[in-house]
DNA sequence: AATTTTTGCCGCATTAAATTCGGTAAATTC
DNA sequence: GAATTTACCGAATTTAATGCGGCAAAAATT
C-alpha cells in the first residue's frame, strides 16, 4: 500500500481501471453496475486504487486545435555531457517550459525526446530558438513535426 | 459549436480548462469558487466546453509500473511506400495493437512515430517481432527505450 | 477440521453534490 | 435607446456519493 513497483489487484479492479482510464466521469453507480457490484464496495475499491497510487490522477483531455494549438512535435535532444549534473541542469530548465509537455530520457539516437505543443510554426520556431536551444547543456536537436495523429489512447494495456 | 478549428472561449473558460486538465475530479462547487462564479453558470460553461468539443473526454492516469508495465518506448517506423493506400493499411493494423498507445504521422527521420508500452523487454521484443514488424507495409524500425520519464504533463499550454 | 479473524459484500440512511428553474442585470443587436 | 439575447445568481429539487451495521465467505490459526 505504498510507493513500490507492482501492487496487487484482482480482475474486478482491473476492469475498474480499464473503465476509468477510458471514462473518468462515469458515476460510481454506473461503474458499480458495469462491474457487477453494489455502489459501496465499488467506491471502496476505487479509493484503494487511488490510495495505493495505481490511479495517480484524473485529467480532462482537450482538442488542441480548438484551443489554438496547431503544431505538435517530437524533438530529439542530444546533450553536451552525459553526466548527472548536466542531465539534471537540463531537466530543471525543461521543467519551466510549459510547451514541453513530455520529456523522456532515452537510449538510442538522442539523449532525450521531448513532446512540444505550440500555436503555429512561427511560435514553435521562436520557442526552440529562444528557449530550448538556449539551454547550455543542449548540443543537438532534431525536430519531427506531427502531420497528423492517428492514435492517442489514454488506456494502458493492463497485463493479465 | 461543431467540428472545426478554433472555438471561442473567454478568460473564465480558459481557467476552467486549466483546472480540469490538471484535476478532472474537482467538484463543480469547488471549481465555481476557484473561478469566482456560482455553481450554476460554472456548470453551464463546463457543459458548453464539452459540447463544443474543446473538452473531448476525461481519463484516469495510472502508474504504469504499479500495473506491471515496465517498458515504454518510442519507435520510428519507415514504410515501404508513402502512398495513401499503404499508410491506411498500416494504420489499420496499428489500431488493433493495444500496446501501441500513440501513433503519429511525422516529417523527418521516419514516417511514423509510435509510443509503445509493455510488460518487460521480453514481451516488448515479442510484440515487435510478431506484430509490428509483421505488418507488410513496414520497412524500417528504430526503437528508443525510455530510461526514465521526467515530465509527462496532461496540461496543454492554452495560448493567450 | 474447527475456530477465529479478516476481508469483502450488501442494503439502507445520511450527507453532499449536481442540476434545474425563475428572475434579474448586463451586454449586444437593431 | 428599445428590444433581444446572454450570463449570472440564489433557492429548490433531484441525483449521486458516502458512511455504517450486519452478514457471509475466505483465510489464517491452532
Amino acid at each position: 500500500m505504498d510507493n513500490y513497483i507492482k501492487v496487487k489487484f484482482d480482475k474486478i479492479d482491473r476492469k475498474i481501471l480499464e473503465i476509468l482510464q477510458a471514462n473518468a466521469k462515469i458515476t460510481n453507480a454506473q461503474l458499480s453496475k458495469d462491474i457487477g457490484l453494489s455502489p459501496a464496495p465499488t467506491l471502496e475499491r476505487v479509493k484503494k486504487l487511488e490510495q495505493s497510487g495505481i490511479i495517480k490522477s484524473y485529467h480532462a483531455k482537450l482538442d488542441p486545435e480548438k484551443i489554438g494549438l496547431g503544431v505538435s512535435t517530437f524533438v530529439l535532444v542530444g546533450l553536451i555531457g552525459h553526466n548527472k549534473t548536466n542531465i539534471e541542469a537540463f531537466m530543471k530548465e525543461i521543467d519551466h517550459i510549459s510547451e514541453v509537455i513530455e520529456c523522456h530520457h532515452i537510449t538510442g539516437t538522442g539523449d532525450f525526446i521531448l513532446k512540444i505543443i505550440s500555436k503555429d510554426i512561427t511560435s514553435y520556431q521562436k520557442l526552440m530558438l529562444e528557449k530550448v536551444s538556449e539551454i547550455k547543456e543542449v548540443d543537438s536537436m532534431q525536430s519531427m513535426v506531427i502531420l497528423s495523429t492517428f492514435k492517442d489512447s489514454k488506456v494502458l494495456p493492463i497485463p493479465a
